[in-house]
DNA sequence: GCTTGACTCTCCCCTAGCGAGAACCTATAT
DNA sequence: ATATAGGTTCTCGCTAGGGGAGAGTCAAGC
């Protein structure tokens, strides 16, 4: 029997580590002596350990590991593997892009500029009544993409093609970028077919922002200082028109989005 | 003024992050209502929001934040950024290896191979005494290639020229992967200069890996479970020598290290 | 004035452990 | 047999908030 400094020595795991294992569950020492407390493990625990440690060095989460250990079968591993990786390389593009916008930043500190200047123009329009093909669900604002996929496979599918630009309406009161209250559509002609519904009509401002999709923030506070300046207040949720974006084949840095606040007196 | 969920809706964060940089001080609301405990926050400060969130985007910690905000100048952002880029880009290439390493095991996993399974030998031998050159800190394993730059150019610097392969000792009693008592050193003929060392001889017993540094921990395992069944016990700390690396020009498929474990009956 | 629904408050638990401190246990040396 | 050193135990606080519960508050409509 080996003592958790020496099972953490063998291990490489730390006795940390090895402690909040016990704790929840995950993996138990072989015998704790019920006076002193004192964890023992025996050696031939060391081989699940290994395992533990291989699926946590993959960036399993505990739960995850769990999962792994309970059924010990190769397809439920392999398909958890499979889940991980394309997970692991969204992290990587993810960290890529956060690392060329700091990049960005630093030349435009290096060049004098402030970091948060952003070209945009704020106007008041009557919103026109619109006829949308949409869907609405909870999600990620990171799967946007994918959501807006879905869409277009259902817009095929019903036989209608955008006759306008896509849109995100943002409903949740308040902000979250882990799990919103999207709705993502496109402008349609027809009216009759499923899914198909008007967009209010009403007094709004909006904000045309020029430039990748990576952040709209300052134009959201651009705006929200306006309405305040102009003594209006916001009555509905913000959309964002998507004016021109990769599907009219021009670069991310032309890309133009309107974003629109719904506002009364 | 705005309630908590408007500021949340025109400054893109959450209400429980907004709550949560007022409780730690981060960034408090103009006015709280002293009997109903409600902030209210004043449009003029989204733009203090924008920075900190377009920071929190660069991943700064919250701490980090906090110091650009307390010292305003160009400079000291300028510098913070910088660590940042160093540090985000290493971060992307770790999970690069992280990704092409899980992708390694899912192949393994599909040819139906153990996931475990690696090459090493165990033998037992009498470890001749050895003059080293080494520096020995406490720092993290991943550092491990920085410090050998290090110990490199002291060594030149004192004009000794290994005459034996790198070696790391592992003197911690339990093993931390952030924080750990490393001494790595190089195998030197010249025993008259600073910092050299003779290693204690002694009864050991190794193992041989064959392949790249990602992960020794099977060896480590194997010779527990060997040292076990032979009924020896470990005596001192680990050595690594590593008798084929990059230094001589071979594929990290091919390096050799050599993992000792000092032993006793 | 009252109701109602939307909004906000605080409090507690969760991640995956690390670090520090106080108290207890074990093994070696005398 | 005991002193000492060093390993081991526990608990609390920390990251950066998210999720949810339960209770109080605000504003609009009747």
């Amino acid at each position: 029997m080996l003592t958790i400094g020496e099972f953490s020595r063998l291990s490489r795991v730390s006795v940390k580590a090895l402690r909040y294992y016990d704790q929840i569950g995950l993996f138990k020492p072989e015998y704790v002596s019920p006076e002193t407390g004192y964890r023992y493990y025996k050696v031939g625990q060391l081989h699940d350990m290994l395992l533990i440690s291989r699926l946590k060095q993959h960036q399993f989460s505990l739960p995850e590991i769990a999962r792994v250990l309970a059924n010990r079968d190769r397809n439920t591993l392999s398909e958890m593997m499979q889940v991980k990786r394309t997970e692991l390389s969204r992290q990587i593009y993810n960290q890529q892009r956060i690392l060329f916008r700091l990049e960005q930043d630093i030349q435009k500190i290096e060049r004098c500029e402030n970091m948060m200047q952003y070209n945009y123009l704020i106007k008041t329009t009557q919103f026109q009544p619109r006829n949308i093909f949409s869907v609405r669900q909870k999600a990620s604002v990171s799967d946007l993409g994918r959501i807006f996929g879905d869409l277009c496979g259902k817009l095929e599918k019903s036989g209608m093609k955008p006759s306008g630009p896509f849109l995100t309406i943002y409903h949740d009161e308040d902000f979250n970028h882990e799990c919103t209250d999207l709705e993502v559509g496109a402008v349609v002609m027809d009216a009759d077919g499923v899914g198909v519904r008007l967009l209010d009509p009403g007094l709004c401002c909006f904000a045309t922002h020029i430039g990748p999709y990576d952040d709209f923030t300052p134009c959201y506070t651009a705006l929200g200082e306006w309405i305040e300046q102009e003594g209006y207040v916001i009555s509905g949720p913000p959309v964002e028109l998507y004016v021109k974006g990769c599907e009219n084949n021009v670069q991310p840095d032309e890309y133009v989005t309107e974003i629109y606040l719904p506002i009364k007196k």
